[in-house]
Formats: C-alpha cells, structure tokens, sequence
DNA sequence: GGGTGATCATAC
DNA sequence: GTATGATCACCC
C-alpha cells in the first residue's frame, strides 16, 4: 500500500484526481483494506473520506480548507447519469452569535469557496456504492457574478440572522446558497440571537450550495 | 419527483 | 456541542 503524503502542490494534486477518474469506488477501497458500505444510510460521509485519503487529505475536523497549504477546499459531489448533481453541497456551519462586524469578506463561506476541486461520483442509489465510478475532476474558483450571487444570499441571510430572524429562515431563502439544519437531529441546541438582541437556543444550521448552482458549475466544463 | 428539513458516523 | 464528511426520507 503506497503511502498517502499530502500533494506538494496544485499540479500535483490535480494529477492525482485525474488518475481517479473513472476508476470505481471499490477499486479505491481495496487498495485501502477498508470494507464498502452496502449504503450510505449510517456511511453519509464516506465517499467522501475515501476520497479525501486518496488525494492526501489532511485528515482532521478543523474549519479549514482541505489543502490548506494549496488554498484548495475538496469536494466530492454526487451526480446522475446526465452529470446532474443528486444533492446540495454543505459548505460550513453557520455563526449565529458574535456576528457583528462579520463581513462576506471575512467568512468562512467566502474562504472555503475561493477555491474548490469538485470530485463528481455516480450518487445513483440503484448503482450499489462499489460500482460507483469516479468522474472528471473540476477545479472551480468562482467567477465575479458566481462570487456575487454568493455573496447577496449570504448578506441577506446574515442580516436575518442578526436581527434575531433565524427561526423564519429556511431553505428558500437565497438564489444559490442556502440555510438548513445541520446537527446530529432536530433537538440539538445552539446559541443564537434573539429578536431583542439577547441571547437564545435553536437549532444548528449550516450553508449550503443548491443543486442548480453546482450544475452550473459543472457544465462549465461538461459542455 | 424534487427540495426541505432531518439525520448518521466520528473525533475531540 | 462543534466540527468534519455528507445523504436520507418525508412532504408537498
């Protein structure tokens, strides 16, 4: 088993992405010795692990660019046989609390975003999780209107977030990117603002990109 | 069928 | 609880 050291550079990493294209998933984990889910109702997470120890991933739970050292964010994606993609992309939670003076700037949405390699995988439930084949990668930095729809969903959001609004927020807010729960179920509690400016519990949220933006972003180089 | 809200595993 | 990795599954 060849040691997975993280890539020296962009070149290097992207080299290795393309050598997982059309390679399937078992294939990945057999060189790995790690077992395949027959789903991915208890695994959500493990294609895209598996992925991330393939390229070198630095492994960890920090809010911090998969590649740090690269300025690169890795994302594996799940599409259809057209190349759609079959979920949203969950980009980082949401700050509900000392938001004052947080800027677009300033977030972790715009950072982790600058710049993104998308790994597509064949997400089909009827295909089992094996037999999923890895797709061309797509190293994405958003381009100024991608950067400004970005940017006025999140300034709206986080408005209402800090006017204590976050209760009347759901998933139809924002064009591309939007807010949903994002904790271990709906009974988890976190602090945020409440309408007088003191402090309340709700439940956790986190940002994510709709499926129509991420299709956008992969047709670029599809079509 | 698609999208929203809910949920799963794991590390610390 | 918070953060990583996301997909599930129900309701419209």
């Amino acid at each position: 088993m060849k040691p997975i050291i993280p890539p020296q550079n962009l070149t290097e990493l992207l080299e290795r992405a393309h050598m997982l294209a059309g390679i399937s998933l078992a294939q990945i984990a057999a060189q790995r010795g790690i077992p395949v889910p027959k789903d991915l109702k208890r695994d959500k997470g493990w294609v895209g692990q598996l992925v991330e120890m393939e390229l070198g991933a630095t492994a960890g739970s920090k809010p911090e660019q998969d590649f740090l050292h690269l300025g690169v964010e890795l994302k594996t994606i799940p599409i259809d046989a057209q190349g759609k993609p079959l979920e949203t992309t969950y980009v980082c939670v949401a700050p509900l609390i000392n938001i004052e003076g947080l800027t677009w700037q300033s977030s972790l949405v715009c950072h982790k975003l600058q710049r993104v390699l998308w790994v597509p995988v064949e997400g089909e439930r009827q295909i089992p999780v094996g037999e999923r084949r890895i797709g061309t990668p797509i190293l994405w930095e958003p381009d100024p209107q991608e950067l400004y729809l970005l940017q006025q969903d999140w300034e709206e959001i986080m408005e209402l977030i800090a006017l204590g609004q976050v209760e009347k927020l759901t998933a139809r807010h924002g064009e591309v990117l939007q807010l949903r729960p994002k904790a271990a179920n709906s009974k988890a509690q976190t602090q945020s603002i409440a309408e007088d400016g003191s402090l309340k519990m709700t439940n956790p949220r986190g940002f994510y990109l709709k499926t129509a933006f991420t299709a956008m972003i992969l047709n670029k180089v599809f079509g």
